[in-house]
DNA sequence: CTGTATGCAAAATCTTTGCAGCCTG
DNA sequence: CAGGCTGCAAAGATTTTGCATACAG
């Protein structure tokens, strides 16, 4: 089984909480959103009926972010949210009233931020960028107010 | 004064916790760091002597935001730094090892966070960018170990 | 004097940790 | 069977809120 070795490959054994949490970032339900917090988690793991403890997802989120298998990020709202890490490093576009979350990348600025982190001397780890605004749905909600 | 006037035109009495805090961020001692969190100021407003309330500092943090005096970032350290608004929009490049933070301008990533908005039909709030990295005197130290 | 501001303490959030018992390998 | 894993409860960290008193205008 595909999702067994990822744990088994990463050192962690397969339990049953690894194994849902996994399925949840993987199955990717149409209309599911891809990022989901520690509490979005738990919920929808309490909502089909399992026992499991918030705890316990911290620290198996966590644990999958050093494994690589997750990614986590800060955004402004206050709790981290994690995705599933395909590889590639994207950026964020952010919907402030209803949430959404747009993927997207840019090579021009990815090249420009290597070129930035050279000129300072700095040897790169992370970057972070997001964008936040109103998506076009929302735009018009809130204009009809 | 200006600082006094600063504080007036916000419709903000003008009171000692106020200036004191205001002073802070515009003084920019040499050394000083210009990103402090509710916690910094309130340290060194208590070891100037002054009595104060962590929860006033949070206040007036908080006010001074939306007077659009002070800026507030969110970088991955868990707590909110505030930094004095100059106007110009600027990114970070931040150390991982010593927390020292660079500022910098692109143009050109800025106008292509517009055209990315635009395209996703965004209307722009905001936008956040910071670099993670080991900055050129810590990659010596690091090497050394 | 009136209403805002302050300090203190308590509460609210999000996240981490300690511990005894359970389960995987 | 050993050591990792889990749930629960408690503790941490950061930020917010309620309230009575103090102070600016």
């Amino acid at each position: 089984m595909n999702q067994t070795n990822e744990l088994k490959s990463s050192g962690l054994k397969v339990t049953l909480p690894r194994l849902k949490i996994l399925e949840l970032f993987q199955k990717n339900l149409p209309g599911a959103e891809r990022h989901l917090s520690a509490d979005d988690v738990y919920k929808i793991l309490l909502g089909e009926q399992m026992d499991i403890g918030l705890a316990t997802v911290y620290r198996v989120l966590t644990q999958f972010e050093q494994a690589g298998i997750l990614v986590r990020r800060n955004f402004e709202s206050g709790k981290a949210l994690y995705e599933l890490n395909e590889g590639e490093p994207h950026d964020h576009l952010l919907c402030v009233n209803c949430g959404q979350v747009e993927e997207f990348t840019d090579p021009q600025i990815y090249e420009r931020q290597t070129e930035i982190a050279e000129k300072y001397g700095y040897v790169l780890h992370e970057r972070a960028m997001s964008l936040y605004g109103l998506c076009a749905t929302c735009q018009v909600k809130t204009k009809r107010r």
